[in-house]
DNA sequence: AAAAGTGGTAACCTAAAAGTGACTAATGGA
DNA sequence: TCCATTAGTCACTTTTAGGTTACCACTTTT
């Protein structure tokens, strides 16, 4: 008989749990226009927290998707962008949004 | 300025709740070798409880991506499948596993 | 002297997802 | 008579993700 599976091991699971969640792709959509600071990511996010904030950029910063660069200055300045490995992502999502479009007649309305 | 953003309606969001989560790609999966029976498919899994099995077929069921056959027999027998709608997105779950094969070595180890 | 500006942290709370263990219906076989 | 079988359901607990509010450091501006 075939192995048992488990979702752990999966290389979709493990692929889609980089961008997947309530913030990253949208985090990552906006880097993709622009290098850009904490608090210009924040405001184009219509109502995350900076606790969020910070906690989702962490994780792109520590799955090497972005970047953090912190400048010596007072008020202080942090300026957050897409790593090669994050922009090598973006066909990727491309991809995953066309299959959208062709299907979307298919897609039962939300639950 | 752009408008404010929100996961809400974006499209790779939408179809990522298709199959994300934590089971239902591999359901996905099992389906994709063969129809099975909701006992085949449970043996398959190493650790998922009937409850949590029940709850993803049904959505996955309700999403259009699996058929559910119930025979009229005695113990029950209930067969699922992968629609055609759920077959249509296997060509893009392997474009997701190719970009990870490709990818891996930036993938940076599990937190 | 006080307030504004920036990028956070700390303590706490909440809702949703996931998991657990016991139970069921109806039949065939020992 | 009683046990096994299958595909669940029910009530409950645990875990996780996400959210809220208050606070801080340090400098410049008012």
């Amino acid at each position: 008989m075939e192995n048992k599976l488990d979702h752990a091991d999966c290389p979709v699971t493990a692929t889609i749990a980089l961008f997947g969640g309530r913030w990253k792709l949208i985090i990552l959509y906006v880097l993709s226009k622009n290098t850009r600071r904490f608090g210009e990511i924040q405001v184009r996010l219509p109502s995350i927290s900076k606790k969020v904030l910070t906690e989702q950029l962490r994780e792109l910063e520590a799955d090497g998707l972005i970047s953090r660069k912190q400048y010596k200055e007072l008020p202080p300045r942090v300026e957050y962008a897409l790593t090669d490995f994050g922009k090598s992502l973006c066909p990727l999502l491309i991809d995953i949004a066309a299959w959208q479009r062709k299907n979307i007649d298919n897609l039962i309305k939300v639950r």
